[in-house]
DNA sequence: CGGGACGCCTGTGAGC
DNA sequence: TGCTCACAGGCGTCCC
């Protein structure tokens, strides 16, 4: 589910009403991807600072360290200054604060929270280190894309996916970035020439600010830490569109999968 | 080091 | 209606 748009609306729409608040409970539900790393008990009393994302974690700072947190494939998280309705099956996490409190619920259970003594330091430093640049910072632009594909064999469209080379970009924005771009998603970075990577740039940049305008993307179950639900799915060109006619050209979307993930693009309008 | 496959886990929809 | 199977928004790990 969660992708950078997903995971920043959600920020928004709870880390600002959180923030200054005591914890006062914490309940585990069944195991998400790791241990939580320390006892749960010890962070009652603690004062949770501002909310920021790195990629597609997020990271609440405590007095002593914080917790890194993940949405996996499934998960989402709500707010509420009132007390919640009594824990169901998928929810794993509740975060109980003197403003209200702070559930997870993840069916799935890739998710992640994860208690850390510092951002820089294990185990979120591991978790982070390999993630490339954030597509929002002023130095992500076409020379930087340009040299950072210029030694890589593999496909555009797994590079993208794949974070090491800027962050963010999922199945849903990596293909519907692809098609703004104009690029075929199995073209091997190293082919792309400076000016195509300049559009792709703006383009992975333009996707992410539609989506994150729009709340997200919603395509079956994705809300916010109030519940409302997003609105790029209406305006998706190509992500789950096979047969059905491009928007530009009237061609058959098409689908293929590249590293057993499903890609979605326009076979015209897309060129190698 | 780059690249590809696997597995984590559950729900849903299609097809029989 | 009920069953089986393929597939789903991510990513750490392992192997070549």
């Amino acid at each position: 589910m969660p992708e950078l748009p997903e995971v920043e609306v959600t920020r928004r729409s709870f880390g600002p009403r959180i923030e200054g608040a005591r914890i006062t409970g914490v309940r585990l539900g069944k195991p998400l991807r790791w241990p939580l790393g320390c006892d749960a008990q010890a962070l009652i009393g603690q004062t949770i600072g501002a909310t920021t994302r790195r990629g597609k974690y997020l990271w609440l700072p405590l007095d002593r360290g914080g917790l890194l947190m993940h949405l996996g494939m499934s998960g989402s998280l709500q707010f509420s200054p009132l007390p919640l309705a009594p824990p169901g099956a998928h929810d794993h996490f509740d975060l109980v604060t003197s403003r209200g409190t702070l559930r997870m619920t993840d069916p799935r259970r890739f998710g992640a929270v994860l208690w850390s003594p510092a951002l820089d330091r294990d185990p979120a430093a591991a978790l982070l280190a390999g993630l490339g640049i954030e597509p929002f910072d002023t130095g992500f632009d076409g020379a930087y894309l340009h040299a950072a594909l210029r030694a890589r064999r593999g496909s555009v469209k797994t590079i993208l996916l794949g974070g090491d080379v800027v962050v963010g970009a999922g199945n849903i924005y990596a293909c519907e970035a692809l098609f703004a771009a104009g690029i075929d998603p199995r073209t091997r970075g190293l082919r792309l020439s400076r000016p195509r990577c300049a559009r792709l740039a703006t383009a992975l940049r333009d996707t992410l600010a539609a989506a994150l305008t729009l709340g997200g993307s919603t395509l079956r179950d994705f809300r916010d830490a109030h519940g409302a639900a997003g609105g790029f799915q209406h305006v998706a060109r190509v992500y789950g569109r096979a047969g059905e006619p491009c928007t530009l050209c009237g061609t058959a979307v098409r689908r293929i999968v590249q590293g057993q993930r499903a890609t979605y693009f326009c076979p015209h309008c897309q060129r190698r």
